[in-house]
DNA sequence: ACGCACATGTAAGCAGTTACATGATTTG
DNA sequence: CAAATCATGTAACTGCTTACATGTGCGT
């Protein structure tokens, strides 16, 4: 039986707007891309929509406090929008996704030139550096207790565990790929293949015992 | 200027394609399936559709092989699908994405239970041991050089390291959190924001200088 | 001979993205 | 007061998933 989907992007936010008694429009947004956008990117326009959605399910009402021409919709949770929440939160959670294009240029590497290879290296860099900068950001915040979520500090302290880990290890690997590809730059194919064996063993005796 | 998406699940199978001469559908199936679902997760009907357009593209050929009166269908790369390979390599690569959904639960702890918020954690678990249990049977098949692509060993050594490092990551984190929950259990709110920031002064001491 | 896993699809629908448009507010 | 950035959307499209439908061959 092919288990539906839990984890819309609706429950992310029924999750938020459960934080706070109410929540500009604009400030869901800032909030998922500041924060969560590592674990759970979504664009924009999506946060739109799906606040309009709530509010048409019943599990959060909208307020159009317009200052001026413009409106401002702040949102809030409803009695309906908990009791979802908690039945979200009682489902068995999906499963963790990765999806890597500069990994999939490696695997591909044989079609490639040297130069985009490393260029796709780069850009895992990039991704691992982009968790570090905002990491380094919001701990700090955490640290000296001015973060907007100061009171969630118990919480984000496992997030920012996972996600600085994560990057860690994202620019681990981008490291030791690039040293072996320049120790592949002059072998024989051979030589390459008992290398990259060797690898492979240095790699598989890190597994744990089972 | 929002980039484009570049490497659709079509570039993945391209790649594919250019590491034999041809390719019966079902092995695609079953490579993605097996091999690259780690960091290029898609349904296995997406590949059916996908080779399909390959070929309405004019990047591959489909010959169909009925043996009986089910059609088994053949695929190979064109030239026009070698170039267009080569042209999508050198393209930059999008950015690397994470989505979990046992880290959101952990991030919206406070609204689950106890009991809930460990199964999440559990599914993380699950999430690692499934690479490593696929990863310790390819390992070793391409130790003892049985491997259906033993002469890709030299890049599937680099996703081996990248795929066991990112499983490993998981599965200390689990271990970690798990602990840390233990560690609140019979803390004050204000005890447990204390141990809070220790964890994340702990984590932001492994930060790379910068 | 039956059941089950393997193999090959189709159909429907939605979640999510990109691209565009424009109002409001700050800043140089 | 012009430019840039912040803020709030809409429109169009599409990749991808889920669910379903069947054929085929193997083990027992």
């Amino acid at each position: 039986m092919p288990q539906r989907r839990t984890a819309t992007t609706a429950n992310a936010l029924l999750g938020l707007l459960a934080l706070r008694p109410s929540w500009p429009i604009y400030d869901l947004t800032k909030q998922l891309r500041r924060n969560m956008r590592f674990f759970w990117p979504r664009a924009e326009s999506r946060i739109y929509d799906e606040a309009k959605s709530l509010v048409r399910r019943g599990w959060a009402t909208a307020e159009s406090n317009g200052s001026g021409r413009r409106q401002r919709t702040v949102y809030s949770i409803t009695d309906g929008g908990r009791e979802q929440l908690r039945s979200w939160l009682a489902m068995p959670a999906n499963a963790t996704q990765l999806e890597c294009e500069p990994l999939l240029r490696v695997f591909l590497m044989d079609f490639s030139t040297r130069e985009n290879l490393l260029a796709a290296l780069a850009q895992a860099e990039v991704d691992a550096r982009a968790i570090l900068d905002v990491g380094r950001v919001v701990a700090r915040e955490y640290l000296v207790g001015s973060a907007p979520f100061q009171d969630q500090v118990h919480a984000r302290a496992l997030v920012f565990d996972f996600l600085s880990s994560h990057a860690l290890m994202l620019q681990g690997w981008t490291t030791r790929a690039r040293a072996t590809l320049a120790d592949y730059e002059g072998m024989t194919p051979d030589q390459r293949a008992h290398h990259a064996q060797r690898l492979i063993s240095v790699a598989l005796a890190r597994f744990p015992a089972d």
